[in-house]
DNA sequence: AATATCATATACCGTAAGGTATATTTGTAA
DNA sequence: TTACAAATATACCTTACGGTATATGATATT
């Protein structure tokens, strides 16, 4: 790797919790040299400007929630363990997710909503790529009879609206209890689309 | 309602959306005098400074949101009708709350994590009793053997979270039918809950 | 070791942020 | 209608925002 990219790299990694915690207008210039010891120069130097380390820094955070998980997805071999270890994740990930300013998907996709073109484009396209891989197992685990037939786009839709709702009553009360128990609610659920 | 009072509200509510949309940090005092055709001066002879309006503003927001439910709620006697009504509720609601930037508990929830303790603890406040809300209709419910016994503080929250992630899902997708299809299967699961 | 190239720091710009002290206007009661 | 109080506007302060032009420093190649 070119010292460009290192440096590229180190920057993303230094501020990336930073926005995810304070938001796009809530993290300045000197919040980022701050946190990395460099100067305003360096940085501008290898990126555009805030809204590219932003952009870079959302997928950084993304990648660090999810990295892990895809990779234990694909050693089951059947659809309900799948989703089951994807689900079972969060009873872990929770910790280091909400020290990280919880969820990048939805601060984001708040943080976003309003005018930043660049950002919320990438939040849109991250939760679809989302559901098209819950949804995808789903539809192989009916199509090979492992699961009862479900409406897939619905479903994959409620399992990401109730984990980003329950992430966030979680982190907010600081009750992970919440989380919790609506991963279990959502296992038992699964465990119910198996054919006997 | 004296003069001061009346510029207050006024100022409260023209204000309102735009915390909404572009969140505490995201709003400039510019913003307002903009919005509410004011100066500076006359802002700050109303409001302690920036962060009263915006606390003013998101108590605005909830009831803008929640006022015309709470006395539909109380109109119908029995338990499952009352969650129903209020589920309902959304099915119509969601056009209003989205144009006015959103669900106010979710995005003050998410910007105001870091830092804004003063609105962090309203936005606590104001989730904490409606979930007391929820719960209470549950448990009268359940007590009048209208309802099946069910974990009521669970079940509160699980409603909410998946109330809350789907209207986030609904908004950042502009696909309003993540929100009316989980609205659905959570009356299913109401309905479910009838004694026979 | 000298040189061309790339990376970082320095110093600066224009703008506007949040906030305040004071002047001006507006409404009100004698 | 005038004097008083309350509400609003004006003018200004300090700070720091995002961004840029340029100088300095490090790295690799011959």
């Amino acid at each position: 790797m070119v010292r460009s990219e290192k440096t590229r790299q180190f920057i993303i990694e230094k501020t990336a919790s930073i926005f995810n915690k304070k938001g796009y207008t809530g993290t300045y210039m000197s919040d980022l040299t701050n946190a990395t010891g460099l100067t305003k120069g360096s940085i501008y130097g290898n990126f555009k400007g805030k809204n590219e380390v932003a952009l870079e820094a959302f997928k950084y955070n993304y990648k660090f929630q999810t990295e892990q998980i895809l990779g234990r997805i694909e050693e089951e071999s059947n659809a309900a363990n799948k989703l089951i270890v994807f689900l079972t994740h969060y009873k872990t990930a929770f910790k280091p997710i909400f020290a990280n300013g919880g969820c990048a998907i939805l601060n984001t996709a708040v943080d976003a909503d309003d005018g930043n073109d660049l950002l919320k484009n990438e939040v849109v396209k991250t939760i679809i790529g989302w559901q098209q891989k819950i949804a995808s197992i789903l539809t192989e685990g009916i199509t090979k009879q492992e699961l009862k037939p479900v409406d897939v786009e619905i479903f994959s839709f409620r399992i990401i609206a109730l984990i980003q709702g329950s992430i966030l009553m979680a982190k907010t009360l600081n009750k992970p209890e919440i989380l919790l128990n609506n991963i279990d609610f959502l296992i038992t659920e699964i465990e119910g689309l198996k054919e006997a």
